[in-house]
DNA sequence: CAAGAGATCATCT
DNA sequence: GATGATCTCTTGA
């Protein structure tokens, strides 16, 4: 888990040929493996979960609703399934808030799906040596799945604070 | 201000 | 044929 919170205060650089956007990532969402119900890996290895079962620094890019896509990124090792929900964003100082505005504002479709985000011509996630230190990040239950039961309730939303003013 | 519903389609059964 | 890892607009207090 700590793996997966160090995200936070990277910066998603976005090239889509007009020139790149970067954003500062403010809010990340975890699914943990083939246990948790809120993960989608959990309802079993299909051609859409696959890249979930791969390696680390994968996108996993899909359409949620028939409208919204979701950008997420493989965290753990093969055959260990899961990802992690970029869920809010700042660029230029300015807050983006939720997963399908951000991806709506970078132009993230699904021919973005399984890219490899560590190097990339079109997507991909910069280190900018900000550091952020454990407690400037809040823990709090994600959102969106209370079909997911106990595993609704998990703290494994991870945002950072002191960001919006 | 809070709550509810509709939009709309890839994916799985 | 059902169902979402959401957002925005409309309604009603």
């Amino acid at each position: 888990m700590v793996l997966l919170n160090c995200r936070i205060g990277k910066y998603l650089v976005r090239e889509n040929g007009d020139g790149a956007v970067a954003g500062k990532i403010i809010e990340v969402e975890a699914y943990v493996g083939g246990e948790d119900r809120a993960c989608h890996a959990s309802k079993g290895r299909t051609a859409r979960t696959e890249v979930l079962f791969g390696p680390p620094g994968i996108s996993y890019v899909y359409l949620i609703y028939g409208m919204y896509h979701m950008l997420n990124v493989v965290t753990e090792r093969p055959e260990f399934p899961a990802a992690v929900l970029i869920r809010a964003i700042e660029v230029d100082g300015e807050l983006i808030d939720g997963p399908g505005k951000l991806c709506r504002e970078f132009g993230i479709n699904r021919s973005l799906n399984r890219l490899d985000m560590t190097h990339g011509s079109q997507l991909w996630f910069e280190d900018r040596g900000e550091r952020v230190s454990r407690k400037q990040v809040g823990t709090f239950p994600r959102i969106g799945v209370d079909y997911a039961g106990a595993w609704a309730k998990k703290p494994w939303r991870f945002r950072l604070l002191d960001s919006g003013a």
